[in-house]
DNA sequence: TCCTTTAGTATCTTTTTGTATACTATAGCA
DNA sequence: TGCTATAGTATACAAAAAGATACTAAAGGA
């Protein structure tokens, strides 16, 4: 395969920034949720972020994102059929980054207990 | 699965960055390569940016770096024994990201043509 | 009448990424 | 002697992403 055909950054897109992750795993894993409940499980993020990340992944058709005419508003957001998709590719990448965080560890901890003592 | 053992962004540490899947690919297609010759397969990187995305990736055990005590220098690069794990997950996220280039075609498309002109 | 709630916007500042450009050492060659 | 080639480093700068903070509308309740 070409390296100019890769579209790896294309499915990169979908799924960096420091939120996006997590944004989506609450999503899949407490289904449907609006607004102000994903700021409550994520108390870190800004509004101003959390907006700016569920827009975008709406425009990517990942969420869906409804509306309910009421005051105060009332919006919520959760998994579009199409976004289903996704599951596989993040299970893949978690699994894979599960054991690069054990494979580093080990690498450090084999480095100091050879060496002893390198810097 | 808690969104707080999330490890996806473990792996996406791996590949966020503008050049970071397309040096991968390049080593995993062509094998082992000298500095210069990357440069010369990416030529609209710099050569800070690509000494720097290469030192990463050799940090995380991605990729090995061999010197060559020798004037001009020589230094070969290639995907590690434990890099070649990397491969599935760059395959899920290429197939995932192919499909979904053609999705997001096919969704502003039909709106266009559904909708005649709107915007 | 004023306070609370919700789902945002609007600005401004900081941090992180990436780019541009110039510079280095030294062997071998003309 | 001066030029080329290689794999970088150093410095300055620009652009993008993220954070902090303040603000909004309008219904319902005290």
């Amino acid at each position: 395969m070409k390296p100019e055909l890769c579209k790896v950054d294309q499915a990169l897109g979908i799924l960096v920034g420091k939120w996006k992750p997590i944004i989506l795993l609450h999503l899949f894993n407490e289904g449907t949720q609006r607004f102000s409940e994903l700021k409550r499980l994520m108390p870190e993020i800004t509004q101003k972020m959390l907006t700016k990340q569920l827009r975008e992944l709406e425009d990517e058709d990942i969420v869906n994102r409804v509306v309910y005419p009421q005051v105060p508003p009332k919006v919520e957001y959760s998994i579009s059929a199409y976004g289903q998709s996704l599951q596989p590719v993040l299970a893949v990448m978690h699994e894979w980054g599960t054991n690069h965080a054990s494979h580093i560890a080990k690498m450090k901890n084999d480095y100091v207990i050879g060496d002893s003592l390198v810097k």
